[in-house]
Parts: C-alpha cells; sequence; structure tokens
DNA sequence: AGGTGTGAACACTTTCACAGCA
DNA sequence: TGCTGTGAAAGTGTTCACACCT
C-alpha cells in the first residue's frame, strides 16, 4: 500500500490533524487546501500533494469534509489505538513530559516511569504511576506491554537505556538525550534537542544581520 | 559572505560541535570526516560538504584540528556571544527549561521569567531571577535587551504574545506551542512540538509494520 | 596511503499549471 | 465557477568519484 512518504509530509498531516481538531467543526464543515495551508503556513498545492499521497477523498470545488478529513488523518498516522509509552528518567524533562495532559489525550498513555535513583523509586506519580527501578527496565517494559519509550536521563546513559529497550523489543524511542542513538534499522528514533533549536536560532539571527551589508 | 545554508546543515553542525565539546579533545588532536559521519549518524561526503560551505579548513591526509573545527563552528553558529533569552510561560515546560543548566553554558542566559498567573509573579527562581507579570513584557525585553523568547504558553495565548514580543524588537523565537506562529520575514522561528514527534512515531510503527506483507 | 574539497550525477521535494469533476 | 488531483518542471539536498595535497 504505502509508497515513501517523507518526514516532512508525515509532519504537516499532524500539523493538519491539529487544526481541524482546534476548529471542532460542526458536522458538514468543509475547510480547502488553501484554508488549511494559510493555517499550517504552506501552500495549498503542498497541501494536495501531501494529501493525494494516500488517495482522493477531497471534492472538486468543495474542499474536504472537515470531520472526515481528520479521522482519515488519524488513521493515516496511526492514532486510532492507544499506544503505551514507558518514560526513562523522572528529571525535569521526565515530570514535565509527564504532567502534560495533551499526550493522554492524544493517544500516548504513558504507563510506567523508571529512574535509577533511589529517592524517586517508589513514589507515586499523579496517584497513578509509581516509579520503578531503571534496573527492571526489561520486566517493566513486557509487563505493560510498552511500545514506545521516551529516552529522558543524561547523554551517557541514553545508548544503555536504547539498547535495552529495544533488545526487550521496543520500536520506538522518542530521544530528549544530546546524542545520535545507535539503533537497528527497524526502530523509529525520533529526537527533541532543544540546544540545537537554540543554536539554528542563534546562527539565523547572526546571519541575518549580515544580509544587510553582504 | 553567506550563501544559503539549508536548516539540515545547521542542524548538523550543532550536532558536529556537540560531539567535539564531548570529546574535550587534547590539544592537538585531529578527527576526520570519517569519524564525525560514524558518530553523527551521516555520511563521510556529508559532512564534507556541510563544512566546505564556510570554507576549507581540513589538511588533506590528515583530518581536522579538533580544537580549532569546534572554534570555527561556534562562529559560524554565532555562539562565541551570549544570548539573552526571556521565557514567557512559567509552567510545566517553562520550569524544565529554567532548570535545565546546559542552556546557560552554552550560551543561552534565560535573564527574564513572565507569566500571568498572579500566583507565580513576584516568586524567585533560583534565587536568580523573579518572575514577571507579563503584562509588563515590552518594557521587560527592552529592559533586559531580549534577543530570543522562548514561547512556553498555551495554543490560545501564544499568537499574542509572539507578536508583542516582534513588536518590542525581538528576531528570534523558540515556540513550544502547538500552532504555526505568524511573523514577518526577519523574525526567525524554531518549533518544539512533542506531540507531532510522537505521531511521526506512531506513522513509522504503523507502516514499518506493513513492510511485511506489502 | 590517507583524507580533504568539490563539480557533476542523482534523488528527493516543492511548485506550477491545468485537466476534470461538482 | 471553484477547488481537487496530478503529471511535468523547477528547485534543493545528498551522494559519488576523483583530483589534489601531506
Amino acid at each position: 500500500m504505502s509508497r515513501k512518504i517523507s518526514e516532512s509530509t508525515v509532519r504537516r498531516l499532524s500539523q493538519y490533524l491539529r487544526i481541524l481538531e482546534a476548529r471542532e467543526a460542526r458536522p458538514g464543515a468543509t475547510v480547502s487546501s488553501t484554508d488549511l495551508a494559510a493555517e499550517a503556513g504552506t501552500t495549498a498545492a503542498q497541501v494536495r500533494k501531501d494529501l493525494s499521497l494516500f488517495g482522493s477523498f477531497g471534492k472538486r470545488g468543495l474542499g474536504y469534509a472537515a470531520g472526515d478529513l481528520a479521522d482519515r488523518l488519524r488513521e493515516i498516522l496511526g492514532l486510532e489505538r492507544v499506544w503505551r509509552v514507558a518514560l526513562i528518567g523522572a528529571g525535569r524533562i521526565g515530570s514535565a513530559l509527564f504532567e502534560y495532559a495533551d499526550f493522554r489525550r492524544r493517544g500516548f498513555d504513558i504507563v510506567a516511569v523508571l529512574d535509577n535513583d533511589p529517592g524517586k523509586i517508589g513514589t507515586e506519580w499523579s496517584g497513578a504511576v509509581e516509579v520503578e527501578d531503571v534496573e527492571g527496565l526489561e520486566v517493566v517494559l513486557q509487563r505493560e506491554s510498552v511500545d514506545v519509550v521516551i529516552v529522558a536521563v543524561p547523554a551517557s546513559a541514553a545508548q544503555e537505556v536504547s539498547d535495552r529497550a529495544v533488545t526487550a523489543g521496543v520500536r520506538g524511542i522518542l530521544n530528549f538525550a544530546p546524542l545520535q542513538l545507535r539503533v537497528p534499522e527497524d526502530v523509529s528514533v525520533q529526537d527533541v534537542n532543544v540546544v540545537t533549536e537554540l543554536e539554528a536560532l542563534s546562527f539565523d539571527l547572526t546571519h541575518l544581520h549580515a544580509t544587510g551589508t553582504d
């Protein structure tokens, strides 16, 4: 069924879905590629190309049925199920993520939290999940049928934790550690690196200033 | 001076720099494009292309002088100065970011924190910065000569806050709100969106499974 | 030999422009 | 007329392959 879909297309699909959800469209409402493009900060042609990669579900002369389009996007993105997520690392980032209610609402359920700090192990978070010893990583991942792990440990521990999760069968990793994780081909890693984003800003600012003179 | 440098090149430069810094190279140490590529998860040709966009500072047969290369990268990325950052939004994400010491070490100094919650305004964070009322945004940004703002407020408030920061002269925005900020051409925005990253994982996992059957 | 710097080939993405349906 | 769907054209980014220096 699937051609090769680019990373950027997937990112935009996620964005389109968020836009549609924010509108909580009344039944029957329609949306055009021009609409979506304006809000997503891209072009109408881009929106149509992205969507047409998965079939043609627009009506010529009208646009897309907003509700149907949202459903279709959820289906394409694999969001019709609940993903079971384990959070590895109960530090600042970990706890901020855990408290971020949007995950749960969007189908990512944090079913386990692990850390190696004895002061944290055994404590209960939000009266729901107990922090467990990362020592027992494999057991926890299996017991909870975890699909995805969030790596929120220091860089020095990240590769080991990732290796163990992969060995335990995990195929998706959201990585907050500032290094490139080495994983087998069939494992998908997404990186979040705020320092890199800031450095990209720094680059832009430094070189934007130069635009006038060059 | 500057040709058009792609977003992806800049991201990789940041990564190369981090790799070099992690090695705390002894003076005189050298590093080859093959080395860097292996650790960064890219190809040697890519590394050389990226670096050659800014001049030729490698030695044929030898590689790059690690220390010099790191210096050059910092210069290219505009990291030879300290960037003054204001954090708008003192919620979960905001506080996690504030506590993340790496920023300061890397030249991003959070000089102001703003929020609209009366319970937070006036409190001191890390005995260093006092949370101020977002009401006075413009005054604070000017007083502190802020270069970059981090937008960590709910989506509903993000565009307004961004507009006000831009009007006050800010040219760089790190955006954590899940929407596309509208800004003038000469303002650079970098987005961090964890939900999109998770949805990209969800997409990959859903479609990797299919590879066998298709 | 070993490893850089780079034009030229290739692959991928975005934009254009228009045929075709509601 | 209005707006989608899509081949073809244009534009960007990556990989190849090799001349050249140490």
